[in-house]
DNA sequence: GAGGCCATGTAATGAGTTACATGATTAT
DNA sequence: ATAATCATGTAACTCATTACATGGCCTC
């Protein structure tokens, strides 16, 4: 069984499947989009299972530089244990994301609050949208397989805050009606 | 300052201020489709950040009931604590979602694999806003105070899942020429 | 009276963030 | 030289999950 909770592990392979990379641009690579629509972490918390993924052979060193600099690549073992985790089932554990938690609970603000933070929030996911495609397409001009994960991710979300526009506009026709 | 992170409480506070509730069926409130989009939470959690919020006077014993049951109900402190997080700026927090990870990672498979999944996930993406359409309209049905929350829930993953398969269905083109 | 659900709680563990800490290299 | 950035690490704390634990009420 794929203990899921496992999900950090499983981006740092993934990362790494990309190109070899050492912990400090990993999480660079995190903060390039991932972060916001997957998954996020500290270097504080890389390092260690950086260490740990060494350990049990999935990762290896493959070259040194400056500073201290260690640059990991992924061993056969860790592809196929990456692959194995693509291919099983999804935990469907709870999803984290405050930004959807605060639409739930719009309903402890006042109509006019409400219909100000919605059209407020459906002019946001606009100007993100054109943001991200415009970045979309900057990222895939570079061509470069350090980004295929970032490009997904900046493409996904896109279609992440069209889905918000679509939303709001919605919320706001049933508080139309309410008001009635 | 929001000390964000704070999230849980005023999920809860949030819940509470829908109508009235125990822990018990705070539990289950989270279970009728918040969990999935926005916030998880296990009874183990829930019932110490009741009491403290308790301590705190955000909430109050609005009634007791069989084998030890405590409806809390949110108090006015509570309730400016909650419209005052709701209109504050968000956090920003990293999002934490496998689901999403899974798919920025597939760059880890074979064409044939990705493709496999892909088509796979656009038709699970249709199944599920097909049934989380029907949900909508059977809850709004009820007109049900609680069922705000859970309403604005289920309406989200419709559009939610829309994303997914549009993206998906992105992908899929974008793997086609790369195939050439 | 047995099984299922209601209802609450605590302890141990794991995951994740913040803060603390250090030092090398590069660009100005 | 000095500031910015590269680069790694650890400690303390908070947040969240799993497992353990108990008992009441309701239906059959």
């Amino acid at each position: 069984m794929y203990d899921d909770a496992m999900a950090l592990r499983y981006a740092l392979l993934g990362l790494l499947n990309d190109a070899p990379a050492s912990g400090y641009e990993l999480t660079q690579r995190f903060a390039l989009g991932i972060d916001r629509y997957a998954w996020s972490a500290k270097h504080s918390q890389i390092y260690p299972e950086l260490r740990k993924l060494e350990g049990e052979g999935l990762i290896e060193v493959v070259g040194e530089g400056a500073r201290g600099k260690r640059s990991y690549g992924v061993t056969e073992a860790g592809r196929a244990r990456l692959r194995d985790w693509l291919l099983s089932e999804p935990s469907a554990k709870g999803t984290r994301n405050e930004f959807v938690l605060r639409l739930f609970l719009m309903s402890a603000l006042t109509n006019e609050e409400a219909v100000q933070l919605l059209t407020d929030l459906s002019k946001f996911a606009e100007a993100e949208q054109a943001e991200l495609t415009a970045k979309v397409a900057e990222l895939q001009a570079r061509d470069d397989a350090t980004l295929t994960a970032p490009v997904f991710a900046a493409q996904y979300g896109v279609h992440a805050y069209g889905a918000i526009r679509e939303w709001a506009n919605w919320v706001l026709t049933e508080l139309a009606k309410k008001r009635d």
